[in-house]
DNA sequence: ATTATCTATAGATCTATAGATAATGC
DNA sequence: ATTATCTATAGATCTATAGATAATGC
């Protein structure tokens, strides 16, 4: 690798290591706030502080930046997800149904109301469905499978006999309902542990539901360590703070 | 008024009765599967069958065709939660709360499942944000207010004190969700119903969910006769039909 | 006269490419 | 030589306006 190129002209105040970290922060305000289409690839640039041509060093087209954005944030749940239905068997401190999709929900909600950005939101752009996006789309169908599994082991005798994975279904569906909750300015610090305690609810599991929360907690702590991100350490340890807050008053 | 105009060099295979409708029915079309800002005046008028300038006769600005969908979609749900919560202390057949929550959930889930086009979307795009389309966002945060309302009045000791309406807003977000359900083709006819049933359930109220389902049903029937659409009727009876196809299996 | 369409176009974009320039590292 | 930026621009849009035209109703 050679040297760092002719300097830029105007200075960022981008956070972001290297150039194309700034312009994925720039592209998630703008692709957020204002929409895809309505977003200019000029617009990105002006807010990374280099001129429009220069992104098309970084990024072949715009596609291609909105597909970094989608896959960076489904990729870190999925893992989490995976690695929770892989504790299935291990013997003594094999967490419960209950506490498997507790913690899920939990980790997953944590992440869409963290970060700078609302960057669920682009899951629901209409270009984000797109075949062209298809790692993106397969990795969220994974996800969503996973939580029918986990929701058809937390309910024995499911409300919709047609259709047993239906409570996992709409958990999966709830979780997700934290990015309009963001949208609309209304996410507060126990948001996440709501939502992950209404996906019990609605699985019948609400009377031991403090039971349910430890071991949550107790999971998502463990299965941290061999995340790939660090972020998440301190995600994990607000959550925990916000909910000790929240019980202690 | 005067005649009908110039008539048109190319013909439409639009539904609706007057060209406004036409316009309407192809922008909702366009909007919710390629978005707002990607949606040319040009693609609207190419598939309504008229010049790209012929739309400006109708609608001033672009802008004006979203707001028009907009407002048209929250419009009925709302008078309908609104006429729910106006039945509160009418003596006799005066409905219970989880009959009114349910009532209303079903109905919302309903619209937003039915109609060719899943308009649901347009509350996702960013644009809607807009102060621009104030009288549509009110109209959604009163909708969203009576849901909260509703879900406290059924729940008498909440799982989250700090917030007694919080399983209203849950519902509300639940029944949304049903957009993003549809959006990704997996609405079957059995779904409004099933989040009204999980909107109960995450309320506590499962067990005596039967009773309350056909109080729910009730409840609808006789409020839909005030209502100005006509085509909910049909719908109402699609909801019941499927219902009873489901149970009788 | 009124209405609803049409043709034509102004003026402002927007994405992506071509090729020059200023830094570093070998 | 390699990298990251820059300037300049081609070619394709896109929204909205101006003004002509073809129908109806009074």
């Amino acid at each position: 690798m050679a040297g760092p190129g002719r300097p830029r002209a105007q200075q960022s105040i981008r956070p972001g290591a290297t150039a194309r970290e700034e312009i994925l922060d720039a592209a998630a305000e703008l692709f957020t706030t204002q929409g895809y289409a309505a977003t200019s690839t000029r617009a990105i640039a002006d807010a990374v502080g280099i001129r429009q041509s220069s992104l098309y060093h970084h990024f072949a087209t715009k596609d291609d930046i909105l597909e970094a954005l989608l896959t960076g944030t489904v990729a870190e749940g999925l893992s989490f997800a995976r690695a929770v239905c892989a504790t299935t068997g291990t013997a003594a401190d094999d967490p419960s149904p209950a506490v498997r999709l507790h913690a899920v929900a939990l980790f997953d909600g944590t992440q869409l109301c963290s970060g700078p950005w609302n960057v669920g939101i682009l899951y629901h752009l209409p270009e984000a469905k797109n075949p062209r996006f298809n790692d993106f789309l397969a990795a969220r169908a994974e996800l969503r499978g996973l939580y029918r599994r986990l929701g058809s082991a937390v309910v024995p005798h499911p409300l919709w006999p047609e259709d047993p994975q239906h409570h996992g279904e709409i958990a999966f569906r709830l979780v997700e309902s934290l990015i309009s909750l963001r949208a609309d300015g209304l996410v507060t610090p126990g948001s996440p542990v709501q939502v992950a305690d209404a996906a019990l609810a609605l699985c019948g599991a609400a009377e031991y539901l403090a039971a349910v929360r430890s071991g949550s907690f107790a999971l998502i702590s463990r299965l941290e360590r061999d995340l790939p991100s660090r972020s998440f350490g301190e995600r994990a340890s607000d959550v925990h703070r916000s909910f000790d807050q929240r019980t202690n008053r």
